[in-house]
DNA sequence: CAGCATCCCGTACGATACTG
DNA sequence: CAGTATCGTACGGGATGCTG
């Protein structure tokens, strides 16, 4: 059955996600997406997720809109209005990002580098 | 009951764990120690995390025992041998990471980027 | 408003050589 | 074996200015 046996072989699943989630951004702006879970425009989301610029905010949708992570949709009006919104497959990772806040939540005071 | 109320403004759990796991090898080489569980030589553990360098090898180890993620024991011998091993603070992470590594491979083919 | 183009800097990371 | 030291490059990512 090739259960990729290993316990001592196979990084490889964790290297692929490093991939997708490098970046400062990638898991916090993922991350907002998810939890709103309807459409946002894009200056909400950059008012969302604080201090990110234009540019690291627009790198980081077209990443996910390559990984099938994020949709964009581009209303052709006069002011401009375009809004992302996750995916099935990116609401997937839901639980697992909810379980990673949590555990964030809970360990950040043992995180401590004062020693 | 004081849901961490947002659903729209607290990003910031993380943002904290991109602090932590930032780096190319961070993941890999923390999911190796909580998968491995028990102590592992450098060498042992630079072979199984691929070609990662004993310079950035070393660097991340430093980073997650301050962390208190990981523990230094060395042993005073003639070869000189030194065993890492996954702390109960991050073992208490597997879950999660387990969680993580089981969307990659459920998912890598649909994160395809041929579009 | 959304976002592309440009400039620029810090540092993450790799390769190599050296030490206890 | 398990590091430290040094060097050089590539890339991430911030700031600013310009366009449809």
């Amino acid at each position: 059955m090739r259960p990729s046996s290993d316990t001592a072989q196979d990084p490889c699943p964790m290297v692929s996600f490093v991939q997708i989630i490098s970046g400062k951004w990638a898991i916090p702006i993922l991350y907002r997406l998810i939890v709103t879970a309807n459409p946002i425009r894009f200056s909400e989301l950059q008012r969302a997720v604080h201090p990110i610029t234009q540019k690291e905010l627009t790198k980081q949708l077209r990443l996910f809109e390559q990984r099938h992570l994020v949709t964009r949709r581009v209303y052709p009006e006069v002011p401009p209005r375009v809004e992302y919104q996750i995916t099935p497959l990116g609401q997937s990772l839901k639980p697992t990002l909810d379980s990673l806040a949590d555990w964030m939540r809970q360990h950040q005071h043992d995180l401590t580098t004062d020693d």
